[in-house]
Parts: C-alpha cells; structure tokens; sequence
DNA sequence: TTGAAAGCGCTAACAG
DNA sequence: CTGTTAGCGCTTTCAA
C-alpha cells in the first residue's frame, strides 16, 4: 500500500517478459500478440502502475503538451481555452494554463517554466509588448527552440520573431460606427467607462479616444453629454437608461456601448424602464462575448471574435508543430472585424421574466 | 541559430569543465568558487542554454509542480488560484491548471495526465463526487501517491481517501436567514433563478429547497409571490427591482438574492428606481465575491469564502507534501459560514454616477 | 574543489 | 516477436 512506485520493472518481474516487451505492450506495440499484451496490461492495471511521463519524455524527446499563457481568468478567455482544448485534444496533446494576473514578474517565470519543461509550444496573451521581462521572455522561447503564437497584435508591426493573431480596435469601432450611420443615425451617444481600475479602463481610453477620431474623420459632431462616461463596474449600464429616460427627445438616436457589460446593461436598463430599443432608442455593443447565442442574442454588435481567435492562433501553432510550417516567418493573422445582428430573440424574451410555482420538487419526494 | 538545444555538455565544452561542475554552478553550489560559478552562468547564458526540467526532474525525482483540476473559468476561482499562486511562488513550486469545463471525461484526462507528470499534489474542484471516472481518478492518484485536497464537500460525510476544504450551504443560508430575522424582518422574499442552465441552475434548486426547509424549520411562512424566480441570466436583479416597486407597501421587507449577480442587480435596480435600500427594503445577498472590496462592499452578504477555502486547501496541501501531515488521516476542513455587512460605501456611491469630460487627453498631445 | 561514474524510468534501434 | 543495449539530460554519490 505505502511501497515504492512501481515502474516497468515492475511490472515485467511480476509477468515474466523483459522490461522493454511490457513498455512495448503498455504502448500497444502491434508486434506484442494480443494475449501477452492484455495480460501485461492487467497486470499494471492490478499493481497500479502509472506509467512516469517524465522518463517517457525524455526518452522520445517529446512532452506533448502546449503552454498557455493568460493575463487572467476573464471570460474573454473561454471561447479561445475551449478552442485550445479541443483541438489539443485531437491532437493527443494536453494543455498547462498559467494566469500572471498582469503581473510581468510573474508572467516572465511562467513562460520560463514552460520552456525549462520543454512544451512544445506557448500561446501567449501578454500584458505587454515589450520591457525586459518581454524581451527575456522571447529570448528564452526562442532559445528552447519553443514556437509561440500570440493572442493580439503588437501596436506598431515591425518585423517580430513570433506569429500573432489579432483583431485591430480602430477597424471593429469603424465597422459600428458606419453601420449605424448607414442605418441612419446621425446623432450618436457613447457609452463608456474611461474611469474604471485596470485592463478594462485602460481599454476604454483606447477605445475612446479612436472613436472621437474616427467620428471627426466623417466630419461627425459629438456632444459632450452624449458621452455617457459611467463609473459603475459592472451595472452602469442602467444608469445610462435611467440617464436617457430621464432626457427629453432632442437625444442620440443610438448608443454605441463599448463593451459587453455596459451594452447589455443598458439594454437591460432600457427594457425595464419602458424605453423600446431600438423603436426609441438604437443600442450597438462592443466585444460581445457570449458566442453560443449568435443570432438568438437579442443585442446587435461589434462582435468579438475571440473564439475565433482563439482557433486561429492554435491551427497555426500546430502547423508549426507538425514542422508544416517549420521556417515560415513570422505570420500576423488579422481577424476581419464583423457585426452580428441581433437575431430571434432569446428564449428570455419569449416567456415571462419570472418563473411561476408549479414545477416544484415533486411532493413525492419530500414525504421521505 | 537553428541548431539543436543545448545542453550542460555544451556549457562545459565552452568552458572547459567538466559536466558536473556546470550542473553545480547552475544550482549556486557553494563548492564552486565563485568567480567559476560567474565564468559557467554567463557561459550558458551566451550559448542560449535552457535547463532541461524533464531530465532534472528524473534525476532527483521531484517535479515541484502542482496540478490544480478545476470544473470552469468562473470568477469564483479567482481568489483561490490567487492564494494557489502566492503560496507555491514561495515554495517555489510552479502551478499547473486544468479545467475539464463540467465534463468528467476531460477531468478524468487532466488527472490522469498530473499523475502520470507526477505532480506533487493536486487540488481539485470535482465535478460530481461519484461514479467510475470520479472512483477511477481517485485510484490512478493514490497509485500514484499523489496528495489530494478537495475544493468544496462531499455530501455524505464517509471515511474518504482525500482531504477536503469547504463549506455547508445549509448552514450558510440559515446564517443569513436568522440574521434577517434578528434584524427583525418577518416577511422575506427570495431572489432566485432556479432554471439557468448549468452548475447555477442546479446551485439555485439546492438553495432554494435548503432554504424552504428552515423558513418551515422556524415556522415562517414563505409567500409563493415573495419567491422572484427569474429567468434572466445577468441582469435578473432588475426585472425583481421593478415587480417590487410596482407592488404596494405589504410586500417583504428583506430579500434573500441567492447568489452574486442577483444580489448586485438588485441593489442596482432599486437605487434606479429610487426604492430605498435599506429603509424600504433590504437586501442580503449570498456567495457574493468581490473579496477585496470587503467592507467598502456596499451590499451585506453571506461571504463565499473562496479565498479563504483556497487558501487552507494549498496549506494542507503542502503540509502533506512537506511529510509534516504524511499519513494524518484524510480530514475535513469546514469554513465557518460569516456575513459581511456592507460598509461604508464604496468609491461608486460617493461620487456622480457619470465621469465628466475634463480629464481628456492633454491638448498638448493632440497637437502632434 | 573537481572528476568519474552510476542511475532516474523509459524509448528505440539493433540483434537474434 | 522478444531480448539486449545504448542513451535522453541531468543529479548525486564517491573518490581523488
């Protein structure tokens, strides 16, 4: 019970065949005849052996497993972990996921972790592109001779030693912005939350900031009270539909929000409060992750097309793998900005808002 | 540059010693003087060098890894994959995560592919506490005497072959509801969502009938209308927010929100709306997470001690693997259930809802 | 202080 | 088809 591990040696006295034919048999070597195989494999099975992939790999020279390398546990990371799963899956590879929380200290230990264990390759997501634990970081890779596919795009597109795929902000707030001045909107309000702690604010300067570009680019005026800056992390949306509510019809038309919190938040709000979208008032969102409900999401939005993305970069990290792309330089894959229209709605509309008594657990069952 | 990997062979070629001694610089063995150690280190950094942990591993027989097996992505796992990462950065053990995304087939997998890394432990966060791939994940670990500790509790306590951290919902909710009632509140609304699908569907069916059985257990009676069973995934906090303010005055005076977001909503809704929350109507809330917010959270609330689980899960953890705890007996480590009082409020309430346009990008900036 | 050599558990090339 | 043997890259005695 408390013993040693037990190792192929193991295995092999309690069977009476060499060391190799159980390694063989375990491996389900063609060559060993069924009977001796089942056997050997019972046997291991009854000792409780484990095979050691740390011998095996390093024996064969290969780990068969991919790192992944996140800045956090956001949602925004599910559609690409799912991808990554999936596919590795298939592939007979396993996955280690590591998150820095945004630490670059942190981030930097990890990918050196990786490449000291030898995955075979990394999909990075990095909090920044560049500063010395960045360039390190690179340098280590590329000295394990580790291939890696990064999850974004680097601002200024010099010649990088590493492939990325990404989607470009200023291209995706164009393609909302043109869509709803095709759709005939003129005064247009913005939603957003410049003020929040992090990632998220940082991105909503970003975002922003391109957007008063690009509405001055179309010679398109934006009123100060149309920017509708909210503070609140996560519900701010429903002060925007009480802010609007409260407004008297010289208003925006539409409200681009620039991001999914904010968008459906607002939706929400207006629903509530008894403003009709989009009869009184259009919403577009911004980076809406949840991609199953395409179509059935009742929100029209500048989609964010991480699962996609996600796909994308680990396709071509096994390209690489498999040698099918051994010594291509560096590729950028740029994901095509795209708008999907709130479609059917969802089954949240159809019913009422609140479920009634009656499907109880069975009465039944409480006797007991 | 497109060579193969180096190894320490390489290091004691360039610089003339013999191998061991350059594995012993590497590790800051003291035996090495050291201007030599200097001589190696750099040596190995200019050849490009990476250590192999594969083969070190095999060598001393420790992979200082942990593997950490989680159902999801969710916020939930946040602070305790912080108090993983905190505790073994120190212990300079390097984590490894999985998450099997409510499948038993995936978490079987990554199990299997911890034990056969042989990791030094695992936490892990089960998907069910039964049936052949739970029984058979728990076999392959013990052969492979690998250290187990549980996130969360199996419901029938039986002698079990792991250690397990977690808390009792039962007596989370009974926390709560005897809080309100010594608050003085007779009549109490539930906020609930009992149909999600999912893992928080099935969470909000367990509360809900918990929940029943003590209002019944203290004689209280519980209003069909006074459940808010709602259907929206996100935003349901509002839609109860709204059916209370259209209702009159004999209405509860508390609602117990089952969980976070309902909680958050509905504090949300109602200051929206204008009901007064806590004068007209109180609200506690259940699981909610925010731990860093703690105290400056403007909602009162029956804590998710996430951090804290977590944190006794990797302290037990490592005192196994530490031989400080070898052959304890597999113990059961309950959180004691707390509620948090909602404290002096946070940055959000003491300003305006809406961030004003002042701190814009500098002008001078613009200019170029 | 450093060199020599054994070995971690397994794979794979080569015989037989 | 199975036994033999040589590593994989490193750590760790044991000598010198």
């Amino acid at each position: 019970m408390n013993g040693k591990r037990m190792t192929i040696l193991d295995v092999a006295r309690e069977t009476g065949v060499y060391y190799s034919t159980v390694s063989r048999a375990l491996r389900n070597d063609r060559r060993i005849p069924e009977p001796t195989r089942l056997r050997i494999r019972l046997a291991a099975r009854r000792l409780g052996y484990v095979p050691n992939r740390v011998a095996r790999s390093l024996a064969h020279g290969a780990t068969h497993t991919i790192g992944i390398m996140l800045t956090d546990m956001q949602s925004y990371f599910v559609a690409p972990m799912d991808e990554f799963q999936n596919f590795s899956d298939r592939s007979n590879y396993t996955l280690s996921v590591h998150f820095c929380s945004w630490d670059q200290r942190r981030e930097r230990k990890g990918l050196q972790h990786f490449a000291e264990g030898r995955v075979e390759g990394v999909i990075w997501a990095p909090v920044q592109w560049e500063g010395p634990e960045f360039v390190q970081s690179i340098a280590d890779l590329q000295a394990a001779r580790i291939p890696v596919v990064m999850l974004g795009l680097q601002r200024d597109q010099q010649s990088v030693p590493f492939h990325q795929v990404g989607a470009k902000p200023a291209d995706k707030l164009a393609l909302g912005l043109d869509y709803l001045l095709g759709r005939g909107h003129r005064r247009i309000g913005i939603a957003t939350a410049t003020n929040l702690n992090g990632q998220r604010g940082r991105l909503h300067v970003e975002r922003l900031a391109l957007l008063r570009g690009l509405f001055e680019a179309r010679g398109l005026p934006l009123l100060a009270d149309d920017i509708f800056n909210v503070v609140d992390e996560d519900y701010g949306g429903f002060d925007i539909a009480a802010e609007l509510s409260r407004r008297a019809p010289p208003r925006p038309t539409a409200i681009f929000a620039l991001d999914d919190f904010l968008a459906r938040g607002l939706m929400k709000g207006l629903r509530v409060l008894g403003l009709k979208a989009p009869e009184e008032i259009s919403v577009l969102g911004f980076d809406v992750v949840g991609d199953e409900a395409a179509g059935r999401w009742p929100l029209t939005s500048v989609w964010l097309e991480s699962r996609r993305m996600g796909e994308l970069a680990v396709k071509q990290l096994f390209k690489i793998i498999r040698r099918e792309a051994a010594n291509t330089p560096p590729q950028t894959i740029i994901v095509p900005p795209r708008i999907v229209e709130g479609g059917s709605v969802g089954k949240n509309e159809t019913n009422s808002l609140f479920l009634k008594e009656s499907h109880d657990t069975d009465p039944a069952k409480t006797s007991s």
